[in-house]
DNA sequence: ATGTCC
């Protein structure tokens, strides 16, 4: 149990096995990281890897000081996990891969109502990036269709809602052009620079990013929704995590202050952990608080992976792929699944090649004590972008 | 990551 937390220095640790691969920069950017003032723990994922200047896969934990800059742009970036009254039976790929023609356009009017009704409940009252609400964005973000294709925990199944006749709706997106306005004004002013307690834009950042935490949540639901308005389909939410944001924990005894970037908490309930989109998810419920797992929880600072892990780089996938395959045959996968991506470097930089096989990733956590395995989603369909197919 | 970029 032990061999999957790694201390790479006194205060930073590591949730993987000696033979999960991780680079060596993301390693290196770890304890940069660590060294900052007022840090007081970090701990990297097993999906760890690098950033510019700060890893992905990761958490922070300062006592008196919060980093921005270590959030990043994308705040409250998130997976929900949607079931559909649609049957995984009927599904029907290439009449479904047509349904999503319209999925990136702004909300149109028929939306306004629900999107001022919900805005007004989550005291959401920027209008500066209403034209954004509901749409996926670019990178690593997407929405997929998924079947439930083995179940371990039919308990917790039932808990959530979720049958494995139905088909499920994964929706991977954030806070879009509003989070980064947030990052971009914090940077402008204070460069890297933490904010302490005291200084007079902690309030302020506080409170709008805390917003951009709900408007991103939002956001997941406009998506959510209006795939299913695509594929005429109803649907209930059963879970939506964030993995990009800094809140307020006790940890270990200490009062501070918790940044996630790209990890997902532990302390929230049942979570998704996607593979790539060729590879499985993993529905996981994590393991609080018994003795055995006490001292993992805190050294993993109360998180998880938030996916496979980047293995190569975005803007080189396309060089090393480019030879063996050609763009038609990235729109299906090995596990059969149907890929929509109209854009070209997209279609390469998010290929299943680019990513880590996502079992080793839950098997470190599962060794670690952090998680058991509910059940296995299949990919079915993923939705990126209609795209640009000129490009 | 980005109402993305010269």
């Amino acid at each position: 149990m032990g061999k999957s937390v790694q201390k790479i220095t006194e205060n930073v640790s590591l949730i993987a096995s000696a033979d999960t691969w991780i680079e060596g920069l993301a390693i290196q950017q770890l304890i940069k990281t660590s060294e900052l003032s007022g840090m007081h723990r970090v701990a990297g994922m097993p999906d760890l890897h690098p950033g510019r200047g700060y890893p992905i896969g990761a958490a922070f934990f300062t006592l008196n000081k919060i980093y921005p800059a270590l959030v990043g742009n994308d705040i409250g970036c998130g997976m929900s996990l949607w079931q559909t009254s649609a049957k995984v039976s009927k599904v029907n790929l290439e009449k479904l891969a047509k349904k999503f023609e319209h999925v990136e356009l702004p909300l149109d009017e028929s939306w306004s109502s629900i999107i001022e009704n919900r805005k007004s409940e989550k005291c959401i009252t920027t209008d500066n990036y209403d034209r954004a609400l509901g749409t996926i964005g670019g990178g690593n973000h997407f929405a997929e269709f998924q079947a439930i294709n083995e179940v371990y925990d039919q308990k917790a199944l039932d808990e959530l809602g979720l049958n494995k006749k139905h088909l499920q709706l994964l929706v991977h997106s954030g806070s879009r052009g509003l989070g980064q306005s947030i990052l971009v004004e914090h940077i402008t002013k204070h460069n890297h620079d933490g904010l302490g307690f005291n200084d007079e834009d902690f309030q302020d950042y506080m409170a709008k990013h805390d917003e951009a935490v709900r408007w991103a949540e939002l956001n997941r639901e406009l998506i959510a929704r209006r795939f299913l308005e695509a594929i005429r389909a109803n649907g209930n939410c059963a879970l939506d995590i964030n993995h990009n944001l800094v809140s307020a924990k006790n940890i270990d005894g200490s009062d501070g202050w918790l940044h996630r970037k790209g990890a997902t908490p532990s302390d929230k309930g049942y979570v998704v952990i996607p593979g790539s989109r060729g590879d499985y998810s993993y529905l996981v419920k994590p393991i609080s608080g018994n003795e055995a797992t006490a001292e993992n929880l805190n050294k993993s600072l109360f998180s998880l992976a938030h996916g496979a892990g980047r293995k190569w780089k975005r803007g080189e996938c396309h060089g090393r792929l480019g030879h063996k395959y050609k763009r038609e045959d990235l729109y299906r996968t090995a596990l059969g699944s149907r890929v929509v991506c109209g854009n070209k470097e997209l279609l390469y930089d998010e290929a299943p090649q680019a990513y880590k096989k996502c079992e080793t990733v839950i098997s470190d956590m599962v060794d670690a004590g952090l998680i058991e395995v509910v059940a296995k989603l299949r990919p079915v369909l993923t939705f990126k972008t209609n795209g640009d197919c000129s490009s």
